[in-house]
DNA sequence: GGGTGCATGTAATGGGTTACATGATTCT
DNA sequence: AGAATCATGTAACCCATTACATGCACCC
């Protein structure tokens, strides 16, 4: 809902245009799916919170384009001010991680490899984010915009590392399995204590 | 769902007891309220995937204990087996950040300052948890327990070091909202050109 | 000819939180 | 006396995703 007001605060444009814009630019800590973006800003309409100006086109649809009025405004505005909650996390990756003793670890080892490939690719994504920021100029918004991409790419760091620490150690684990569980244990009990 | 069947497979325990367990030591990467939690042991109860005992008390509401059954497990290891999806993040203090040039940088750099509070204790709770973990050597388990953990940790200490750049360049831009943007842009433009 | 992109929208479905209800005990 | 803890459960509600529907144009 206020994603759509923030954004056409920056510029006017289309429930097509934001779903997009929100995919680009913001995806990496918000989300918002079309049947959720279209039904909202009839709602915003209606309430005089955006207006909307319908643009013909040939052969395509109409494009509803909507921009924000200054009441809209006052609602961003207001809606900023609010202290952000703390939000609930799930990460089902991690949860499986928890119960990964239930089966034999190389489950575990394919979840956290694949993680890395696509977080890899996500870093490199980050370094174009940050020069379509540079490129644009739109000035009052780009440190805001900046920190934010910088979060998303500190985070992907701590990731990584994280994700390398753990599969040094699952692969211990699994190279251990062929022994039992008793052998296992005494095996790094010796570790530990050597070093 | 699935949660409950995993924490079951680790110790036989009633639904409340389940809402303490993922509170306490998973609640950082995954929540599940009393709202959920029992009407899903109502459901696998139904489906044989666990077993319910009344264990009953004085003063106090029985207790309903479950425990998962060989069918449970199994579907536990499938569940186990399907790759986790890609999580879709909302940070809403992070939109916030984003749309942030709609106000004076004093909110963010309030959000930001509580952010920075918040996270300190709780990376003090992490090494309360590894220590309860070491303790726990409920064997096969803990090496993917303290996985775990430690992403927890080394996520909070990468948004501590992002909060703590974020903060620095706020309270810049603070500083410089006294004068004009204009202003304020040919002072940052100065300075990137002096070093 | 068939897939993809543009562009809007609705309906079904599912997931999840919050609030409420109960009732005894224990702590402040 | 009043609040908090234990322990279960239901119902109302909200939010969100997915699937579906439409229809033209463009590319292979």
């Amino acid at each position: 809902m206020e994603v759509l007001l923030g954004l056409l605060a920056i510029e006017p444009m289309s429930g097509y245009d934001l779903g997009l814009t929100i995919r680009e630019s913001i995806g990496h800590f918000w989300n918002e799916s079309y049947g959720q973006i279209y039904p909202n800003l009839k709602k915003l309409a209606a309430e005089e919170f955006v207006t909307a100006k319908v643009q013909r086109q040939k052969g395509k649809p109409d494009r509803h384009i909507y921009s924000i009025t200054k009441k809209g405004r006052e609602r961003l505005a207001k809606w900023l001010a609010v202290p952000p909650q703390p939000e609930v996390p799930r990460n089902e990756l991690l949860l499986k991680l928890f119960f990964s003793a239930q089966v034999t670890p190389d489950l575990p080892i394919a979840y956290l490899e694949r993680m890395v490939a696509t977080e890899r690719g996500l870093l490199r994504r980050f370094e174009q984010i940050h020069e379509a920021i540079d490129r644009s100029r739109q000035y009052p918004d780009t440190p805001y915009w900046k920190m934010a991409a910088r979060f998303g790419e500190l985070e992907l760091e701590a990731h990584l590392r994280w994700a390398e620490e753990a599969l040094a150690e699952l692969k211990e684990l699994n190279e251990m399995s062929g022994r039992t569980a008793i052998d296992a244990a005494a095996a790094k009990e010796k570790r530990n204590a050597g070093k």
